[in-house]
DNA sequence: TCACTTCTGCCTTTCAGTGGACAAAGTCCG
DNA sequence: CGGACTTTGTCCACTGAAAGGCAGAAGTGA
C-alpha cells in the first residue's frame, strides 16, 4: 500500500487532524480555505488511501449534523529512541497518542546489530500485545551525529561500530515501512514542539544534559541541522581554560565539566575524599555513582552535591547565555537525565542567563525543565516520521 | 502604479531575471517548468506591470531566434545603509547592479530627523545625476536592534533618540514606494548572500566588527531574526571574567574588548604609555586614534599594534568557535571597518576556531574576509526590498 | 406539524492551463 | 539559391479542476 498523500491540501488536512484531533467536515471547511466540493474530494481520496476515516456524526449546530473525520484508527507510528544507556520504543496512533511504550537498559557500544535487534524485540512485544498490526512509519533517534539525508551516524564519539552503519536502510527493510533517522536531541526537540511546552513556540532551544550534552535547534517550527548535520553540538564548547581533559582531546569542554559522565566522576571523587558522607555511603552500597545519586544527595541536603550542581549550572548558564544572545529563542528547555537535578540546576542556569544576556533577548524568555521527560524522544520520533508520511514527500 | 506580481510563477521569473540576468524566453521555459503558453502569459502580465521588458533577439540555437527578456530597465531600487559614523546610499537597477553610490560621514546620534534627511539629500544628488526617476522600493539598514515587522529601532544602545521612531512609515511616505527596515548586519549578510562569497551557501554567519560587534545569521537563504528581532547580538557575550566594563553595564563583553571603540581606546593607551612609537606619532598628528590607525601600525610592523590585533582575534575566535559548534554554518564572513586589520586578524581567528571546534563542523568551513566591503550594506538593502517587491507580498 | 437552519452530495458553469497545430524565422547543405 | 530541417512564438480547441447553486437530508424550536 503506497499510502502517500499527493498534494499540499491533503498534507494540511492530515496534520490538522493529527494535531487537533477529530474534526467535523464543516469545521475543517472553515479552517482550511477550500470549497466544499474540493474538501470532499480530498477527504475522499484520503479515505481511499486508508489514512482518514469517518467517525460518526457531530452534535448539531442548529441544523443537520456534520460528519466527523479523523485520522484512520488503524494508522500506527513507531518511535525508537536509542540513548547511550537505554532503548525506548513506543507505538502511537495517527494522532501520536502513545498506545504502548517499553524501555530497556542497553549499552549503545554493543553496536548496531545487537542494539537494533533489541529495539525490534521491544517492538515485537508491543505488537504481541496487539497495539499494532501494520506500521505506517518509524522514526529513530540516535545518540550522536547523524547524516539525516543518508540516515546513518557519522563518526559518533560514543557509538563505536556505528560509523556509517546504514540504520535507515536496515530498519526500513526490516519493518517494510518509511523510516527516518536523526540525532536524539533533535528528536526530543520535535517531541517538545509537538506535545510539550514548546507547542506554540516557533524558535526554541532544547538543551539535553545526558551522558553528553547536546542542543536541539528549532527554527520556524522545523529542526535546524546545519550544513553537515552537526548543528547543536555544544558539548565541546570550551568554558574553562584550565578545565579537565575531554574525550575529544581538548581541555575545558562543557561536557567534560558537567556531562553525566563528568558528574559521576566528580561524585566518586567527593565520596572518596570524605567530603560527602551521603555519596560515600551510596558508593559503598552500589559500587558506583551516577547523576541520580548526586540529585538524591542534593535533595537530602548534602552540601557538596548541591555545590556540584550549582557549579555545573553555572557552566551551562555561561554557554546558554551566549547562545541566547546569538539565537534569541522564545523558549529554552532543559532535558535529559541530569535534568532530574531539578530546580537547583534550573535556578542557577536562569540566574546566569538572565544576568549575562541582554534584556531584549531575555525579556520574555522562559527557561524550563522538560515536562515530557523520557517520552519526549519517542514522541518526537513518531512526529518526525508522521510529518514525512503525511507530507507525501516521497522517498 | 501598483506594480506587484500576483503569483509564485511571476515571483520566480523575476528573481531569476534579477539574479541570473537577461534570459531568452526559450531558456526561461527550460528553467521554470512551465508550458510555453503559460510562460508567455505570465511574461505578458509582467510586461504590462512594467517590471519586465523584451530586449531584442538572442543568437540562434539552430532555428528561429528567441526573444530576450529582462527586468525592465527603468526599475530602480534604493539601498540606504546607516552606520554609526556614516551614511551610504546607492541606487541600483532591477538586476541590483549599482548605478550610483554616495557616502558621507555622519553621526547617528544626531537623531532620525537629521540623519534621514541627509540620506534623502544623498539620494537627491543621485537622482540629479539622472540615475533614477521613479523608485520601485527602498531598503534601509540601521546600526542597532530593529523590529522588522514594525520597521523601527527598538531600544538601540548607540542610537539615542531613535527608539521606536517609525522609520519605515516616514520614509515610505517621503519616497512614495515600498520600504523595509532592518538591522545593518542583517542587511550586509543579505548583500554577501546576493553578490558576495556566500552566493551558493544556504547557511552562513557574517560577523561585523565595527563600532560594535554583531552577527548576521542566514538560515536556508533567509535572514534569521529570532523571536524579538535581536538574534545575532553577540557583542555582549562575555569572554573574559576580568575584562573591562562595557557600556551595557556588564564586564568582559566581546564588544568592550575588541569593538572599534575599544580598539581606539587601547590604541590611545598604548600611544600614551610610549609602548608604540607609531601610534604615539599618529596620535600627536591627528589628536585621536581609530581602528584604521592600528591597522596601519600593524602593517608598518608595530609590535604592540600587532599584539592588539592578535589578542582581539583570539577573543573573536573564542566566541566564533562556540557559535560554529552550535550553528554548523557553511561559511563565516568577517566584515566591518575593523576587517581592514586583514590577515593578521583572520589568521588568528582561524587558528582559534579550527582548534576549538569539532572537525565535523570545521571540516569544510571557510572563514573569509568580506569581498564587498562597504557596498555589502547597500546591496543587501536593495536585495531586501527587491525580494519583497518581486514576491508580491503586499503591504 | 411547520418554519427555519445546517450540512452534504450532485450538478452545471466557469476558467485556467495544456498541448498540438501552424506560421514565422533561422540554419545547413547540396 | 532553394529545399529540408530546427527552433520559436502564437493561436485555439480541449481538458480537468474548482466554485457555487440547488435540492434533499437531517436537525431545532415553536
Amino acid at each position: 500500500m503506497a499510502a502517500r498523500p499527493d498534494n499540499t491540501h491533503q498534507a494540511r488536512l492530515l496534520r490538522l487532524l493529527r494535531d487537533e484531533g477529530a474534526r467535523s467536515r464543516a469545521e475543517l471547511g472553515e479552517v482550511v480555505q477550500l470549497s466544499r466540493s474540493k474538501l470532499a474530494l480530498e477527504l475522499d481520496r484520503l479515505v481511499t488511501l486508508g489514512l482518514v476515516e469517518s467517525a460518526g456524526l457531530a452534535v448539531s449546530r442548529g441544523g443537520r449534523r456534520s460528519g466527523i473525520m479523523r485520522v484512520a484508527s488503524r494508522v500506527r507510528f513507531v518511535g525508537i529512541d536509542i540513548g547511550a544507556t537505554s532503548i525506548d520504543v513506543a507505538v502511537t496512533n495517527g494522532e501520536l497518542e502513545v498506545l504502548g511504550h517499553l524501555s530497556t537498559p542497553a549499552d549503545v557500544r554493543d553496536g548496531p546489530a545487537i542494539i537494533l535487534d533489541q529495539a525490534l524485540e521491544l517492538l515485537g512485544k508491543l505488537r504481541a500485545k496487539g497495539v499494532a498490526t501494520e506500521i505506517n512509519g518509524a522514526g529513530i533517534g540516535l545518540p550522536g551525529p547523524v547524516s539525516f539525508r543518508e540516515g546513518m551516524p557519522i563518526a559518533p564519539p560514543i557509538m563505536p561500530g556505528w560509523d556509517r552503519f546504514p540504520v535507515l536502510e536496515a530498519m526500513s527493510q526490516e519493518l517494510r515501512c518509511p523510516v527516518l533517522v536523526d540525532n536524539d536531541v533533535n528528536v526530543m526537540a520535535l517531541g517538545e514542539s509537538h506535545a510539550g511546552l514548546a507547542r506554540s513556540v516557533d524558535n526554541f532551544l532544547l538543551v539535553k544534559i545526558g551522558t553528553g550534552i547536546g542542543c536541539g535547534i528549532v527554527v520556524n517550527g522545523e529542526i535546524y541541522r546545519g550544513v553537515s548535520g552537526s548543528a547543536g553540538d555544544i558539548g565541546h564548547i570550551r568554558v574553562d581554560d584550565r578545565g579537565p581533559t575531554c574525550s575529544c582531546g581538548n581541555t575545558g569542554c562543557l561536557e567534560a565539566l558537567f556531562g553525566g559522565t563528568a558528574l559521576a566522576r566528580d561524585a566518586v571523587v567527593a565520596a572518596r575524599s570524605g567530603r560527602s558522607p551521603f555519596l560515600a555511603e551510596r558508593l559503598s552500597e552500589t559500587g558506583a555513582l551516577t547523576a541520580q545519586d548526586v540529585a538524591a544527595a542534593a535533595t537530602a541536603g548534602d552540601a557538596v552535591a548541591g555545590q556540584m550542581i550549582r557549579e555545573g549550572g553555572r557552566h551551562i548558564g555561561k554557554v546558554l547565555a551566549s547562545l541566547v544572545s546569538f539565537f534569541n529563542p522564545g523558549l529554552v528547555i532543559i532535558a535529559g537525565e541530569v535534568a532530574d537535578l531539578g530546580h537547583i540546576l534550573l535556578a542557577q542556569i536562569r540566574s546566569v542567563v538572565y544576568q549575562r544576556s541582554l534584556p531584549l533577548a531575555t525579556g520574555n524568555l522562559p527557561i524550563v525543565l522538560s515536562e515530557l521527560g523520557g517520552t519526549a524522544g519517542v514522541i518526537g520520533a513518531t512526529r518526525l516520521i508522521s510529518d514525512h508520511v503525511f507530507s507525501g514527500t516521497h522517498a
